[in-house]
DNA sequence: TTGAAAGCGGTACCAT
DNA sequence: ATGGTACCGCTTTCAA
């Protein structure tokens, strides 16, 4: 590998100005920093990252903490995340994390707080309060996408709202008997998701509610944002106490599981049972879902966004929230009531 | 930040001594290890990554390389080779490629080759042998996941058998009339994928020649392996010449797509047209999907194996293909022709 | 505008 | 078994 020496010398310059030069700061000739920049390219030179950071205290790199990046909705955000970052000349280091406590604490402790990176993006994943104060002592800029963490800023439509609108969708069909499959608070998962199931089930309520609709028995069941989550927690749902004639998923994923699970049970979708979820997945169109459809590739871009300019900024920022808005898609698997 | 010196202050020791006990290197007393190790603990000291790669030579980081996480394939092979890096201690850098020429460029000479990264897997792109050789200049161990590039190591699926296979179904069924959907080569997207479109290609004109059946004008239609390619794709597929019996879809997902262009026509699924694909797309079953699996995390959990035992051993190793097995799963998508 | 040199925080060699 | 100490390759004062 050629170093900053070898270029210097090449030049006949000190490795100072060369530095200087090649990243755009003032105080060099334009000369000089034209001969550099020539030389530099002539022979492949690349600065180490490393030692940049080293002496720097800057990695130019982002930590991007996912549950999991076969989702979609998180796959999409890693994806506009990292194509707003590579523009700006930031690496994306991807970490997954389950719910087990131990590779947790050694990401929080060993990871992210280790300089490894400028600055993190957490998707679903509610930080212990310890996690976000040891953070909070690095530093470094954070941002919830998708969610939302005390403190923090976050990227994110308004949970309460768009679930909301599906239901009252649900209502203007005439639906009556609605019921939700999502995020009910589950000790299980504790932890593992933050604000988003919770708030989803808050906006059912409210809408269901406000149309002076009663939430019977068992009509709240939880599944873990899957199609396979969504189609077992359709069965129970299916199996005891009251029918509904509807359904709001708090994913697309559940709805997809969902439909399963009604057409498996012999009914027709959505003649007997209308469905809808929340994503616009990017498959829900061949499902001829009806959705309320979120930007998710534009969170990433926007989380990422504000984690630069943080960055950027010489005093920590006020925590924002970017809040964007989502759009009722009316396709097939939603019908007026028989 | 605590740094390496404090830890030797205060346990009374040398930083290097510091550095032998808690890398776990011979040549320090259990007594002294243990002492270091407590006080490490106690005062949170997290070697910074950077220096130690700096000195070392070594990042612990791999590189990925991918199209798009969004698509199921690559975000599971991603998701799977995530988890095996992180129990090894490895990071993995996520870098997104399109065929833009000068991001790849960029990627290649600035990111891949400047000591960023240990070692590099490449997921569907087919890199140049300016590339392949600029990356053999630097030592770093290399391996290709659902595709080969020649001379590389890889870990794949048999392409031409899994192709194959799924088109034999289909004959099975007696259908005589296969079309299929997949990556005929298209010079737009010259150097974006490799071998696999081309060797679905194969399988599938191999199975119709083994069956004594005629490939007719217009029956290999190009999508970009996305349901939006095969919607289009299987449009045009339709529009013209001999309507197949059955299409053999590349992927899972132009399959989804190709069975909504169907429908849009007018025609049932699987009676007038049966549809297979490859891959198990999580989503397939509630497609209710006749594919080809293939177990992408695995492929991501070896391909990174393989990368880690590169760097473990000395010399650099031979190349090596790791051929991982198909399964066909038949789902209510192929029938027996009407 | 440019250069010299002191770090950045570790690792690894060579003594002891 | 342990310590001293040159690096690793770049950035960043401070002087010139």
């Amino acid at each position: 590998m050629t170093g900053i020496k070898d270029v210097a010398r090449e030049v006949g310059v000190s490795t100072a100005t060369v530095s200087r030069a090649l990243r755009g700061l003032p105080r060099v000739s334009p000369d000089t920093r034209e001969r550099v920049l020539e030389v530099a390219t002539r022979m492949g030179y690349v600065a180490s990252p490393h030692a940049a950071s080293l002496a720097s205290g800057q990695t130019h790199a982002i930590g991007v903490v996912v549950p999991n990046v076969t989702r979609w909705f998180f796959g999409s955000v890693v994806h506009g995340a990292e194509e707003l970052l590579r523009e700006e000349g930031y690496d994306l280091l991807l970490y997954t994390v389950t719910g087990e406590p131990a590779a947790r604490q050694r990401l929080f402790s060993t990871y992210l707080l280790s300089k490894r990176v400028d600055a993190v993006m957490v998707l679903a994943l509610r930080p212990t309060p310890e996690e976000v104060a040891s953070l909070e002592r690095t530093g470094s800029p954070t941002v919830a996408v998708g969610g939302a963490v005390p403190g923090w800023s976050s990227v994110r439509i308004d949970d309460v709202e768009t679930a909301a609108t599906a239901v009252r969708h649900l209502v203007g069909l005439g639906h009556r008997r609605i019921a939700h499959l999502g995020g009910v608070p589950d000790p299980e998962h504790a932890g593992l998701d933050f604000s988003t199931p919770g708030d989803r089930l808050i906006g059912y309520r409210l809408a269901m509610e406000e149309a002076g609709l009663q939430i019977e028995e068992g009509w709240e069941v939880t599944g873990d944002f899957t199609a396979h989550g969504g189609l077992t927690a359709c069965r129970r749902l299916l199996s005891a106490g009251v029918r509904p004639t509807a359904i709001f998923a708090g994913s697309d994923e559940m709805a997809i599981g969902a439909s399963h699970a009604v057409r498996e049970a012999g009914l027709r979708v959505p003649e007997d049972i209308s469905i809808i979820g929340i994503d616009n997945h990017e498959l829900s169109e061949f499902f001829d879902l009806s959705t309320m459809a979120q930007p998710a590739p534009e969170l990433g871009r926007l989380g990422a966004r504000r984690l630069l300019d943080a960055l950027a900024s010489d005093d920590p920022l006020e925590p924002t929230e970017t809040i964007v808005p989502t759009q009722l898609i009316v396709r097939g698997t939603t019908a007026r009531v028989g």
